[in-house]
DNA sequence: AACTATTTTAAACAATTGTTTAATAAAGGA
DNA sequence: TCCTTTATTAAACAATTGTTTAAAATAGTT
């Protein structure tokens, strides 16, 4: 269980968690490095530049994050069930990583370029089988008939959402932060719930 | 019609521009300089800091983004149809301003000390009745018994979540803008009858 | 051991940062 | 008009930024 990890991998490890934390413009690189136990020159000699450290990073950090929406459909199983452990890998993912939701919204949208930078990442999801099969279900009436882009963004906005904006609700409500983990698990029902119900409506209605 | 502004509102309005498409650590005082069509030391004549000048435009932003949460609850109607009206506003609301929620969530979270000053901001929903109207007809058994912590997120979630992500589906779904806004005005009317079905669940269940 | 390549360090670089100064221009009141 | 206040400017300030340099230490090889 030793792990003995080279000065490299220092960098990167730190280097993540001061970029999910304040973001590219919100750290130095010398933050980074003293973050790292290394030297600020140390940065620059394995990665080059600040720059090219952050493009790894979000690169990385982007996989995962995609990852945690698509692995679930490797399984085999009906559409419905793969749906609601979609949902909950989903929202357990981001409760794990809770930077992970804002910190890529907030890079994606200040850096138009990484749009085509990610275009391979996002291919992953096309090639997955997920739209064909959902569109299958849709066709035989066992889903509700929407575009899946709307399906992405609710499923996204009802996991990830809610960990973007805790610190607004923290406030709002006047919780502590166990009280607010509590809720935000609790939350995970309700919204898996209210998901399955829209996206596969009783047949009676 | 003529609007005669003078220096103080223009780098006001640069400001609140600027701060909301890049953040307090992405910007810098000439930017906000340059945008106004002033130089650097007005900005400090008139604002003191770049800090205290942002301090200001947050207070606003936060201002208005609570505000377009409870504006509908000085109005007499049925909760039901209140509920239906807020999520439209709301989402209304976002679309009109969609930079707001990141900057919001983004900036809450990299300063904790905001938390604080925005106390006061917060009371307005407290007192505005929305927690208590919610609680009577919870009581009576037409709207689902859940915490109203469980009701803000989702409203906010499905509400502010598909225009944090925008770029994000851009890229995913590769579409253009135009294609974009259209798809996100028809997620209104899904989200809507999501959340009012959830939220207002028919008797019979 | 001697030599080479790699890693690490401290120091320096120029550019940019937020902020201030001191001088000038404009406005307003007596 | 003269004087005081306010507004505006260009220039400078010190601190911090990302990055580089050149020397020292370490590791690896023969």
């Amino acid at each position: 269980m030793k792990k003995e990890i080279g000065t490299e991998e220092k960098i990167k490890d730190a280097a993540k968690a001061v970029f999910l934390q304040k973001g590219f413009s919100g750290c130095t690189t010398r933050e980074i490095a003293k973050a790292s136990g290394m030297n600020v020159a140390l940065v620059n000699y394995y990665f080059r530049s600040k720059n090219q450290l952050f493009q790894l990073i979000f690169q990385s950090v982007m996989e995962e994050f995609i990852q945690s929406l698509i692995q679930v459909f490797q399984e085999d199983m009906p559409l419905k069930e793969k749906m609601r452990i979609l949902i909950q890998k989903r929202y357990e993912f981001v409760e794990k990583n809770p930077e992970f939701p804002n910190f890529i919204h907030n890079e994606l949208g200040r850096n138009a370029e990484f749009n085509r930078q990610n275009k391979n990442i996002f291919d992953k999801i096309a090639t997955s089988g997920i739209f064909e099969e959902a569109r299958d279900a849709q066709q035989k009436g066992e889903m509700r008939s929407i575009d899946m882009f709307h399906v992405t963004i609710l499923i996204m906005s009802n996991c990830d959402f809610p960990f973007i904006s805790r610190h607004f609700h923290l406030s709002m409500h006047e919780i502590s932060e166990k009280e607010m983990n509590l809720k935000l698990k609790e939350h995970r029902l309700l919204v898996t719930e209210m998901l399955m119900n829209y996206l596969f409506p009783k047949p009676s209605e």
